[in-house]
RNA sequence: GCCGCUGUAGCUCAGUGGUAGAGCGCACCCUUGGUAAGGGUGAGGUCGCGGGUUCAAAUCCCGCCAGCGGCUCCA
């Protein structure tokens, strides 16, 4: 006698057991009509669920009751569609071997192992979606069933992939006593897979879907095990959804940071310079000038003092801090000494014994710096400092090269060469948590100054069962509880992921998401226990010991190239007056008035704002098109009318109309406050009234 | 690094074996125009690089380089 407790709290009571589908019915047609699946006890399940005891029970359907759609209904969708496109592809490719395929946010994938003769193509695209049109038109029943742990494996053996029985082991060892398939259709006569689920009651429900994309991945993402072919895909209940779906994307990437910087000339990349290796363009040298000049100020504020240090460094630093050799994958390969490179050459050695030499420190010779710490650490120990003096705040614009794969490097989000906004501080060990404390807020006052609401905060963590650490354990406790401690006082939610230290500290990093979804790491805090110890750093102490420093890496950008990367998504382009590298441009209504124009324009330059002419014999509506393509904030039009009165007329950009005249003197001046304010007060605030 | 896709003018892209195209931009000329593109003329390309097949290659094949999407990595 199940008693079955609906969301609005009423019990439905039954004879015997009954199917969610069942009791869907018994609350109405129409409900049961719009049922794709069902969440029991709050586990989502097919509606083919059966229910025997006791339990809550809620309806799942394509849309919330305010008309959202449902989280979960797309969910079983997702996950449905792809059992459909798994069907399709091994129709398209005999032979295919299904591993694993689960839905994910915006859709899902299906990791395949396809022949070796037979790769997936982009091509065979069309051929997928034609079939799984078909089997979503034949609207088969999702089916389940289940056998016995022994029989399923004794049944899985016998067909041979060795992925699927590798799920099935691990969902044993999760603890499941049973497996499960999905037939869709009739078991032992359709199409089926081995399944947790839950799934949608048939394919009929599928609406609108589309193969996105292929991929490759690794089996239990081990790079050292199989290449698999990951096939994306995506699926909505309605083509409408799809297509607005599909928008969203177009639209985003008009946003890109790359499609962007191209567009307004912010940042160039050569092939012949390198890949990863940012041009910094004229107008994207200004953006990224006025962010330093904003973060030196702050900088100053907080006590912080500016050193300068070369690129490069000797092997044996690194050796020391421990970059070297145990980071040498990622770093770009050691420049070798000169005289030692002749007498190499000469001795006709191998690129083996070269390398081997180098690592054994046979070889002196350079690096590229990847890290600006272990220049910092010697200027902090070419002194003696007493506890008195600390906490020591060294800050750099520092520029670092790092050797990344080919296939992550990205825009100016990953790149090979790029400059931190980086500090070292050496405090004691009472001051970590304090200064700890004030990086944080320094990376809050740079987010809110932009106007970058939308980040996540990361606390990261060792992995206790990796060797890539260096350093005392004792250590590590005491600098992961400093962060966990410093990332609560933040006050914005924050997640623990241990894993996600670096190799020598815990850190706290501020992440954000590009417009395609990706996330970037900007902003970070690290605490260091272990590089002081590496280069036996001291500090004098009141009893008058000598005593080992904390350090303290803060970048609150992260680096220069990525944040403005992140920059120029987050404004689309069209940055605040301060940041923008033009910041006005002046447009005169013909040739008559270029002198005027010109005039203005004097008197812009003069009060440091960043202003242009466009003398072009192009009309005035042209003019306005050519500054708006380049996210211009201000364009003034000025004719005859506007000299007369000695004003400029105003548009700022986004605006469909024109803000009104306005004296050119006033303009001056408030432009420059916007300047100088970064926006707290605009030159509309300062329009004359009734505009 | 791995799999797939892409690479043609400064930019965006068309061009399925027969001597390379468009729009925007650029230069010049006409136009002197008051709020999201007035008109004309012109310059500009060893079709990513190197091989091969062919009478003939932007186009087909192989290798490399670079970009894009994902995987892996990210001190």
């Amino acid at each position: 006698m199940p008693r079955i407790t609906l969301p609005d709290g009423s019990v439905k009571e039954f004879e015997s057991a009954v199917t969610a589908r069942q009791v869907a019915e018994s609350i109405g047609s129409r409900l049961a009509q719009a049922a794709v699946g069902c969440l029991v006890d709050g586990e989502l399940s097919d509606l083919s669920v059966v229910l025997d005891r006791d339990c809550t029970l809620s309806i799942v359907t394509e849309k919330t009751r305010e008309g959202e759609a449902d989280a979960n209904a797309l969910y079983l969708l997702r996950h449905s569609t792809a059992h459909v496109m798994a069907e399709a592809i091994q129709r398209v490719v005999p032979g295919a071997l299904l591993v694993y395929g689960p839905p994910l946010d915006t859709g899902f994938y299906y990791d395949i192992a396809f022949p070796e003769d037979r790769p997936l193509k982009e091509g065979d695209f069309e051929a997928i979606e034609a079939e799984m049109t078909k089997i979503v038109r034949e609207d088969r029943p999702f089916t389940r069933y289940e056998m016995e742990y022994g029989a399923g494996i004794a049944k899985l053996n016998k067909e041979g992939n060795k992925f699927k029985i590798d799920n099935a082991h691990r969902a044993h060892e999760a603890g499941s006593l049973t497996l499960s398939w999905y037939a869709t259709g009739e078991p032992g006569k359709d199409w089926e897979d081995l399944c947790r689920g839950p799934h949608l009651p048939s394919t009929g429900r599928i609406g609108a879907f589309k193969v996105m994309s292929l991929a490759s991945s690794y089996w239990h993402g081990d790079e050292n095990s199989d290449r698999l072919t990951r096939v994306y895909g995506t699926a909505f209940y309605s083509k409408k959804d799809l297509d607005a779906y599909l928008t969203r994307i177009e639209e985003a990437k008009k946003r890109d940071h790359r499609v962007l910087g191209k567009k307004l000339h912010l940042f160039h990349i050569d092939e012949t310079v390198g890949q990863g290796l940012i041009l910094w363009t004229q107008r994207g040298s200004i953006v990224r000038k006025e962010l330093q000049k904003f973060i030196a100020a702050e900088l100053e504020k907080q006590g912080y003092s500016e050193v300068f240090t070369p690129h490069i460094g000797k092997l044996d630093l690194y050796r020391t801090s421990g970059h070297f050799p145990y980071y040498a994958d990622s770093q770009f390969p050691p420049l070798v000494d000169r005289d030692h490179m002749q007498q190499l050459s000469d001795e006709g050695c191998t690129c083996a014994q070269l390398s081997n030499n180098l690592k054994v420190g046979e070889i002196e010779g350079f690096m590229l710096k990847p890290m600006n710490c272990p220049h910092h650490i010697k200027i902090f120990g070419s002194r003696q400092y007493s506890y008195r003096d600390l906490p020591v705040r060294l800050a750099e614009f520092g520029t670092v090269y790092r050797w990344e794969q080919s296939g992550e490097l990205n825009g100016m989000t990953r790149v090979r060469g790029f400059t931190q906004d980086d500090a070292h501080l050496f405090c004691t060990p009472e001051q970590v948590g304090q200064e700890v404390l004030g990086c944080l807020s320094l990376v809050k006052i740079i987010f809110d100054v932009l106007g970058m609401k939308d980040y996540r905060v990361r606390v990261g963590l060792r992995d206790p069962d990796s060797a890539k650490y260096t350093g005392d354990p004792a250590n590590w406790d005491k600098a992961e509880a400093a962060c966990r401690e410093a990332a609560k006082s933040l006050g914005v939610p924050f997640s623990e992921e241990p894993g996600e230290a670096a190799f020598y500290g815990p850190k706290i990093d501020f992440v954000v998401k590009d417009v395609i979804g990706r996330e970037w790491q900007l902003g970070t805090v690290q605490v260091d226990y272990n590089l002081p110890e590496r280069f036996d750093l001291g500090y004098i102490g009141p009893d008058n010991q000598r005593h080992r420093p904390v350090m303290i890496h803060r970048a609150p950008f992260g680096s220069m190239e990525r944040f403005c990367g992140v920059l120029i998504e987050h404004f689309a382009g069209a940055f605040p007056l301060w940041l923008s590298p033009e910041q006005i441009r002046v447009l005169p209504i013909s040739e008559k008035s270029n002198d005027y124009a010109r005039e203005v324009v004097g008197k812009l330059t003069a009060a440091g704002l960043r202003a242009t002419l466009d003398d072009s014999d192009n009309r005035v509506q042209g003019k306005i098109k050519a500054g708006a393509e380049m996210k211009i904030p201000y364009l003034l039009v000025v004719g005859p009318r506007d000299a007369e009165n000695r004003a400029v007329s105003v548009r700022a950009f986004g605006e469909e109309k024109d803000l009104g005249q306005m004296p050119l003197e006033d303009f001056v001046a408030a432009a420059g406050e916007e300047y100088r304010t970064k926006g707290k007060v605009t030159v509309r605030d300062r329009m004359p009234a009734g505009v």
